[in-house]
DNA sequence: GGAATTGCGGACCGAATGGTCAATAATTTG
DNA sequence: CAAATTATTGACCATTCGGTCCGCAATTCC
């Protein structure tokens, strides 16, 4: 019968989750993740074969603790716009506290997803996830509940508007700039 | 007097852009870099005091590369919604042509800003230098020419939306759903 | 108690990393 | 020619990298 873990796998992903959001997948040493996690290395590659397979670990982690609050936003009451309103003013809000982490699926398609093809996989399925997950929230409401193409476009829009604003953050634009940018996005609809 | 270079500095450092475009700051290695220039380290090192150096001489290098078409289209003949159209539809094409290596300042953005202070300033400054621009060619149209409240926020939201297509761009999103934002964005103004 | 199984910890590994060193080379000037 | 200056080359450096090894540890089962 196998020794039992003295560590629960669960928070110590979370804390992978932590570090590669931040550093990105070169940028975050073996090491650096020990010191996060308080785990030896040899523990850690029990739980995950290599570095990469826990990044996309990390990036699924990420997806679905990030992914259900906007979920939550996108299904709430209100119409089209008032949901979006909630995952743009969160944003914001996020900025202005000073998270300046951004998204980090969108990290990792500026800086993986040309590099290597699983994060690429995980990537592109996302994103399709999201995209689905706005057009669904643009059919509670007129003209989307009626038009297909017209919904498409208003979600690339908005998708395309939420990843440029994650950017911006990064980037450390002014708040200004960030809420403004929220604020016409969300009037387009 | 001293020994002349074999090598024109200027080339070098467009190969070396090309390398951190499309591997970011540290997953392009030295050795890489040697490879693609054709030059050995050491006179590498004599053109740049180190990596970081060579990496912001690389981002202000395709800054002035870049920065001059989308320039050049945004102070073109036409409308603000033509000049803004002549830029998304730039994008939309290259993105048609198989270059996903997005925009090397939003990977820089997202890579890199956080994490060194001298990137950031830089990305910093030269966002700021996109949304001028952008600024400025909005003001040929109306409302634009007399409504500041008006051009900061449309010129905030085009940044975003610009950012956000090369986000989804690097990210493989289908051609419709790139092609279908880069539409929306260009009928909001 | 021993066997079986997996976990922990620290040492270890070969390769890669960013950067440096030193001999030689190329140019101008006097 | 020698001196001065910077360029080139290839070897070298200490550290870090992702990953492995192995002895000891912890549990259950017989």
């Amino acid at each position: 019968m196998a020794r039992p873990r003295k560590f629960d796998p669960q928070e110590a992903l979370e804390k992978v989750t932590d570090v590669f959001w931040r550093k990105g997948f070169e940028g975050a040493s073996m090491q650096e993740i020990e010191a996060a996690t308080g785990l030896n290395k040899q523990s850690l590659y029990r739980l995950f074969p290599d570095k990469r397979a826990m990044y996309l670990a990390a990036l699924q982690k990420y997806e679905e603790q990030e992914g259900e609050p906007l979920r939550a936003m996108l299904s709430g009451p209100g119409g089209a716009s008032e949901r979006f309103k909630r995952v743009f003013d969160n944003l914001v809000a996020s900025a202005a506290r000073g998270d300046r982490r951004g998204c980090f699926l969108c990290n990792a398609a500026t800086d993986q997803a040309q590099l290597d093809p699983a994060t690429q996989g995980f990537v592109s399925a996302a994103v399709k996830r999201f995209e689905r997950m706005f057009r669904e929230a643009l059919r509670v409401s007129a003209p989307y509940n009626r038009d297909r193409e017209a919904t498409k476009a208003k979600a690339a829009a908005l998708l395309s508007a939420y990843f440029g604003l994650r950017v911006l953050t990064r980037a450390n634009a002014p708040l200004n700039t960030i809420e403004a940018a929220a604020r016409q996005a969300c009037e387009t609809i």
